[in-house]
DNA sequence: CTGACTTTCTTCGAGGCTTAGATTATGGTC
DNA sequence: GACCATAATCTAAGCCTCGAAGAAAGTCAG
C-alpha cells in the first residue's frame, strides 16, 4: 500500500486553497460566493483565504458584476502578473525558449536552430542557457518574479537531481542535462519528455480539458504519448511510462529504431510511414511528403490506419480512458483526414462495451505546444498538493 | 483537471487514522512509539487516536515487549474479531463462498458446483446468497459483525447500483447481479472482476506486496489482469480498465473469444496454448492438458513465451511498473518452469532502461485469490480515505 | 428621497485537530 | 533505595473550518 499521509491542521489549508486557485485558475474569474459553491468550502473560509490570496498579491479583483437587486458580486481571477515560466522545446531541428505569464500568454521567444543530426548536449545547454536570459530580458520581466524552467526533451528523463536524458534519437545516453543547466542558472529547473509536456498542454488547455483519464497520442516524426489517470499524467515508477510508441502492435514485425521489432513506431511516425512507402525524404521536408503520399491513396496509408486502431485498441483496454487525443503534426494531418476510418479501425478491435468511437479526438493545440507545456511544469506546483510523483528537478 | 478536495478539520483525523490503521495492519503489531515513527505523527496524537481504537474495539493490545532498560512498550494490533468479510468467487465450474476475519483467516467455506457452459445468473445469484448465509452461520458469527459481501465476477463490472456484469464467456450481456443479490440480502455489496480481485489478494498479501506501481497478470484459461498505480487498483473511467487479455500482440492475427483478432488472449490463455497445438480438451482437464504439452517440448510454448514477452515489453513501456506478477493456475505453470525464457523475451522487446528482468516474477498465492481478494474490497474502505474510484457498489 | 429588501461579504465564537513540552508510569542498574 | 531510561499521557497553544450573526452595497416601490 502506499502512504497518502497527510498530516498536520495546515497542509489541510494548502490543500483547499489550491483547490481554490485551481477553480480560479480554470474556472476563470468567479465571486466569492460562486467559489465557495464550487469549492464546498464554507463563505467564511472562502473569504479569509481569498483575503490572504490578495494580501500575496496571488489573486486580483477582476471588476464587478451586478447581483438581483443585492450586493453586486466582485470577481476575482488569478493574478497573471504574479510570476513567469520559461518553457523550452528541444526540438529536432532548433531549440525553441518562451516566457509565459501565469495566464500563459506568450511574453517573449527565442529560437535557435540545431543542425540537424549533431546534438552536442552543450550546445543545447548553452541555447537554451542564452535563451532564458534572452526572453527574460525582452519580457521585462523583475528578477524575481521568474518561477522556474520547464525543459521539454526527446527521450526519457530518469528521476533525480542530474537529469539525465536517455534520447536514442539525439545519441544521447544518459546526458546530464539537468547538471548542465545547473551549472549556468540559479532558477527552480524542470525537465521532462516532450511528449509529455505537450500531454499536459492538451490536458490543461486543450482537447484533453475536463478529463479525469485520458490518452494523448503525440505522432511526429516518432511516436510519443501521455497518460492521464485521475487527471494527473502518470509517470510509473521511474518516469519512464507512457511510451507509447513502444507499444507493440506486431510481435516480431518491422524492426523500431529502438531495436526491438513490432513496436507501434516502427509503423506510424512520420518517419516509419514514409520509410513503408519507399519515399526518402529528411526530416526538413517530411511533412510535405506525407502530405503527398496521403493525397496519393497510397495502400500504406490505410494499413497506418489500421495499426493505429489496433494500438488504440490496446489502449482502450488498458487504460478504459474517457477519451483519446491525437496530436502531433504527423498525428493532425493523418487525424484531419481519417478521422472516421480511425473511429472505425479501433472499435473493429475493440470490445464495443467500453469504447465509444467519439471519445477519439484530434488535439488543439498544435505541434508548438511542446514549450507550453514545459512552462505549465513549472506552474503545476501551485495547483498541487505535491503528493505526487512529479518530474525530474535539478 | 480532477478535485483531491480534502475539506474539513474531521476529514483530517479519518485520513490519519485510516494511515494508522494501515501501518497497523499491514506491518504487523506495533507499539504507540513505532506508530509514531512510521505514521510520522506526533506520540499525543497516536495515544489518542490508539485510544479511541481501542475503546471502538478495532485494534486490541497484543502483549508487552521490554525496551532497553525503560517502560516497556504495549504492542498493539488490528482486532481481528472486529469484523467479518465474505468473499465470493464466481468460477467457471463452480461458486465458491468464504468468510473470513479481519487478518484473512478463513472462517468458513461453502462450494456449489456449476454446470459448465451453462450459468443461469440466477442460480449463481441462489448459490451466493445461500452460501453467504451458510458461512455466517457456520463460521458462528455475530449477526451485525459482517462488514459486507465481496463477489469476484469473471467479466467487466459496470459502475452503478444494479451492478451490471457483461462477461462474454458466461454469456451474460448486461446481467444485474448486484441488483439479484440486493433483493436476498441486505449487506454491503461489492462486485468487482474476479481478476482485479486477484490483483488485490496478491498485492496486499502476496508477491505485489509494498509496490505502488505494478502490473499483476491472471493467466488462467483466458487473460485477466490488475493494474497498480499509486498502490491501488486502476480502474479507468468506466471501471473497465486492466484488460490486459485484449491487449493486442498481433494486429490482424488470430481470432479471439472477444471478437477481435490478435489479442493476447488469443495465444496465451490455457485454451488458447491447447488449442493452437491442436489438443482436444475441455475445461475440466484443462491443467492435465497443458501440463503434459509442457513436458512435450512443443513449438507452441516456445512461441507462447515470445508472445507473452511482447506483451509484457508493452506493459512495461505504458506502465513502467516497479513490478509484474504472473499468476492464475496457467501463469503458475509456464512461469514455474519458464520463468528465464519469459524474462529474455520481455527484454528482447523492451528497451533496456527502464526494465529490470528480475522485476517479472511469480504470484505467490495461487488460483483461490480470488475469493480472498474479493472479501478485501470489503475491507479496503477501512484503510482508505474513500476519495478513488471504487469497485461497483449493489 | 426614504425605507424595505436582497444578495454578498466579513467577523466572531465554537468545536476540532496536531504539536511541543511537561508529567506520569514502569521497568532496570548500581 | 537512589537514579536513569524509555513509554505513554496530559496540558496549553496555535491553526483550521464552520455556522450564525452582522456589515456592506446595491435595487426598487412609493
Amino acid at each position: 500500500m502506499s502512504t497518502p499521509g497527510r498530516k498536520t491542521v495546515r497542509d489541510l489549508r494548502r490543500g483547499n486553497r489550491a483547490m481554490l486557485l485551481r477553480a480560479l485558475y480554470f474556472g476563470g474569474p468567479a465571486s466569492r460566493n460562486e467559489l465557495s459553491a464550487q469549492t464546498g468550502l464554507s463563505a467564511a473560509t472562502v473569504s479569509t483565504m481569498t483575503g490572504d490570496l490578495l494580501a500575496d498579491n496571488v489573486i486580483v479583483e477582476a471588476g464587478q458584476v451586478d447581483s438581483d437587486g443585492g450586493r453586486p458580486r466582485v470577481l476575482l481571477k488569478v493574478n497573471p502578473a504574479y510570476g513567469y515560466a520559461v518553457g523550452v522545446d528541444v526540438g529536432e531541428t532548433q531549440v525553441k525558449v518562451e516566457l509565459f505569464d501565469l495566464e500563459m500568454n506568450v511574453r517573449a521567444r527565442a529560437h535557435y536552430a540545431v543542425r540537424s543530426a549533431k546534438h552536442d548536449p552543450e550546445l543545447v545547454a548553452r541555447h537554451i542557457l542564452t535563451g532564458v536570459d534572452a526572453v527574460i530580458a525582452e519580457g521585462e520581466v523583475p528578477a524575481g518574479q521568474v518561477l522556474g524552467v520547464g525543459v521539454g526533451v526527446p527521450g526519457i528523463v530518469e528521476p533525480g537531481a542530474d537529469g539525465l536524458v536517455r534520447a536514442k534519437t539525439f545519441g544521447w545516453e544518459a546526458v546530464p542535462l539537468g547538471a548542465l543547466l545547473r551549472a549556468g542558472t540559479s532558477l527552480p529547473l524542470v525537465l521532462d519528455n516532450g511528449a509529455k509536456t505537450m500531454g499536459q498542454a492538451e490536458l490543461w488547455f486543450g482537447s484533453g480539458r475536463g478529463t479525469g483519464d485520458a490518452v494523448i497520442l503525440l505522432v511526429g516524426s516518432g511516436v510519443g504519448g501521455t497518460i492521464v489517470t485521475g487527471g494527473r499524467i502518470y509517470r510509473g515508477a521511474g518516469m519512464a511510462a507512457g511510451e507509447v510508441g513502444h507499444l507493440k502492435v506486431i510481435a516480431g514485425g518491422r524492426a523500431c529504431r529502438c531495436g526491438a521489432r513490432g513496436c507501434l513506431e516502427a509503423y506510424l511516425g512520420a518517419e516509419a510511414i514514409l520509410e513503408r512507402a519507399g519515399v526518402e525524404a529528411d526530416s526538413a521536408d517530411e511533412e510535405a511528403a506525407l502530405a503527398r503520399l496521403l493525397e496519393s491513396g497510397s495502400p500504406v496509408i490505410g494499413e497506418t490506419v489500421d495499426l493505429l486502431g489496433a494500438g488504440l485498441s490496446s489502449l482502450v483496454h488498458l487504460f478504459n480512458p474517457e477519451r483519446i487525443v491525437i496530436g502531433g503534426w504527423a498525428g493532425l494531418m493523418l487525424g484531419g483526414r481519417l478521422l472516421g476510418e480511425i473511429r472505425a479501425a479501433t472499435a473493429a478491435n475493440t470490445q464495443a462495451q467500453p469504447f465509444q468511437p467519439e471519445s477519439v479526438v484530434l488535439g488543439r493545440l498544435g505541434p508548438d505546444a511542446v514549450a507550453l507545456g514545459a512552462a505549465t511544469l513549472v506552474i503545476e506546483p501551485f495547483f498541487g498538493d505535491a503528493a505526487y510523483p512529479s518530474p525530474a528537478i535539478a
